[in-house]
DNA sequence: TGTTAGCACTCGACTTAGTTGAGTGCTAAC
DNA sequence: GTTAGCACTCAACTAAGTCGAGTGCTAACA
């Protein structure tokens, strides 16, 4: 059977329809609603051929079709019209930019709820593994008589900080030549060794200064390991109770029961790299799991400065592609136009 | 009329029943389920004297009784036995705070989480405006070629981590002398002076480095503000969705975009100091807030080495106060013992 | 051969009336 | 003061009936 040109308007109509409403649209709705020049009874056999050919369904006899997620594949990959982004939303976004520039985490947390604010859908952020994180600087800084902070930066460039016990007041002179020596201990031994340091019995001499050291590389490696695990954020979850498809309650439970398990986000944002920096669409099953068999996720790689990781948006399959992917592409160009141009200024 | 022990005994048992069962409780189920040796007749009669004195109430007639916000009021007050935390619970919330001692935003926000498991209400955490803060200590720390960061250090002991890029790179040494100089000057000038270093025009010298102190000056202006701004962590907000009382979506819309309005949390949590540091119960209208009257709230402060603040349990008015008032009794006791006896090994 | 009007049929959603049962209040007797 | 008994109430459930949006099929038409 060919998918003419009239059928591909007519599953047009059916998604752009049901994206709207939510309810199975029927053949007099689309020959009433959408000038095609023909009527409904020849929608209706266009529709039983595209039922045939797995593009829409019947929630059951004698209703409406609606599209199944391969009519949704075919609809984002041929039929979508993606638009720039609005002058308020560019400018929205380059505040929180301008104002995060520097907290490049905080950063794409601050876009990820205002990526949920603008598209109203759940949207999501992870940092990706690091696999091989070190130690690369630390810097000891007074906080008060009984403590100091240790500033964990590492080979990632991630900051960390860490309050430890001091057994006597250290001033500030004093913890700068400690921090020579940590970090001249640091550039000379591999973290393995640092490791070591932070958990063997180091005994301690006269005035303490062992204990202290090692709890220093304990602060250090924990900072490492920390890093090490991704993070995820999410955003607007709440969202989903909009729509109607999770109005039922056990529904919206079984959903957020299911975004609350970072680990299956993170698979689902991570899995599935094979072009680095372009949008990509999973459509219902197409992620794999049961649970969001109903929700599509709209995804991109961010790499900015020293952080890179994954965003993307969840919503119901019946979600507005369209917008949902200009508002994601035009974000992400934004942010690295800024970058750009900042980087630009610099050199 | 009086509120004889009989009258008692039976609001006990409507109380207990309505929370273990979220149904009306009728005159025969306490009859059958309660040896109190009387009859269900004799019950209905001071079952009505109970509804008089407005500790009852009857969705309908004919419909079983329901606490009122009084009857939950006389019952927490008069009735609750509070227990005490079992080994296992102790050595939960122990593990938690001992590996996060040092971290004390990062330890409420776990404790909040740890409630929330194990009373299975949603939990709050805030903390409070501190209205005078201040900057202590400036640390600059390398980072890369291009940026340092500058730790930041208030009165209130918070710490806050700004990347600044600086013109061209600076090495560890003069960095530390840079610190010296930008801490000289905090000691020895106000806040509103730093400010205006923060935001007034001063021109750059030769080679930009009052530039780079400006930028400097302005992070810590920030860090501060951000500081002062109280902040809000919700834990457990999804287990409202168990309870039958917000099985229909749009009541749990409803509750979950209050949850989301972080000022009036706030409010609810931090009004009402009368005395600090017990724990303070409000009751379903006692929050005053229409969009909570179905909800019960219950809170202490802490205060925690450099953090002080507010800790709720929010559930529904038919919540098990004994169990959530048990369960947070216990654990703030439990991390006063924990830093108590830190301290005193130190001391 | 593709299009369309017409018609019988389907089935969820809604309405209505009837039934059930848990609960009440009242009364009269113990 | 307590209780058995009884009439009454009312939400919740059930079954039957209606409605209407939608379909598929057929026969006629261009």
């Amino acid at each position: 059977m060919i998918l003419n040109d009239r059928k591909i308007k007519i599953l047009e109509a059916i998604v752009n329809d049901y994206i709207a409403t939510a309810e199975p649209i029927g053949s007099r709705t689309i020959a009433k609603k959408y000038d095609l020049g023909i009527s409904s009874a020849t929608i209706r056999n266009e529709m039983s051929d595209l039922e045939e050919l797995g593009l829409i369904v019947q929630p059951h006899t004698s209703s409406g079709r609606v599209p199944s997620d391969k009519g949704y594949r075919l609809y984002v990959d041929r039929l979508l019209r993606c638009r720039d982004l609005t002058d308020e939303e560019s400018s929205f976004f380059n505040d929180i930019i301008m104002n995060n520039i520097d907290h490049i985490d905080y950063l794409m947390q601050q876009t990820a709820k205002a990526l949920s604010l603008l598209t109203n859908y759940t949207t999501v952020v992870s940092k990706p593994k690091s696999k091989k994180d070190g130690i690369k600087h630390i810097q000891l800084v007074p906080l008060d008589e009984t403590s100091v902070i240790a500033v964990v930066i590492t080979d990632s460039k991630a900051i960390k900080n860490n309050i430890i016990r001091t057994p006597q007041p250290v001033d500030t002179a004093a913890l700068n030549g400690l921090s020579d020596i940590i970090n001249n201990i640091i550039s000379t031994h591999s973290f393995d060794e640092i490791k070591a340091f932070a958990t063997g019995v180091i005994p301690k001499d006269a005035d303490g200064n062992e204990l202290f050291f090692k709890e220093v590389f304990a602060a250090a490696v924990k900072s490492v390991a920390e890093e090490d695990d991704t993070q995820l954020y999410t955003s607007g979850v709440n969202k989903m109770l909009d729509f109607p498809e999770f109005s039922d309650v056990e529904r919206a439970k079984q959903l957020f029961r299911t975004l609350e398990e970072k680990d299956m986000l993170i698979d689902i944002l991570q899995g599935d790299d094979s072009e680095p920096n372009s949008v990509r669409i999973l459509i219902g099953n197409e992620n794999n799991l049961e649970q969001l068999k109903d929700c599509s996720v709209i995804k991109t790689n961010y790499n900015i400065g020293n952080t890179e990781g994954t965003i993307g948006i969840i919503g119901p399959t019946r979600m507005d592609y369209a917008q949902a992917i200009s508002v994601l592409n035009g974000i992400i160009k934004n942010i690295n136009g800024v970058i750009m141009a900042l980087s630009d200024k610099k050199t």
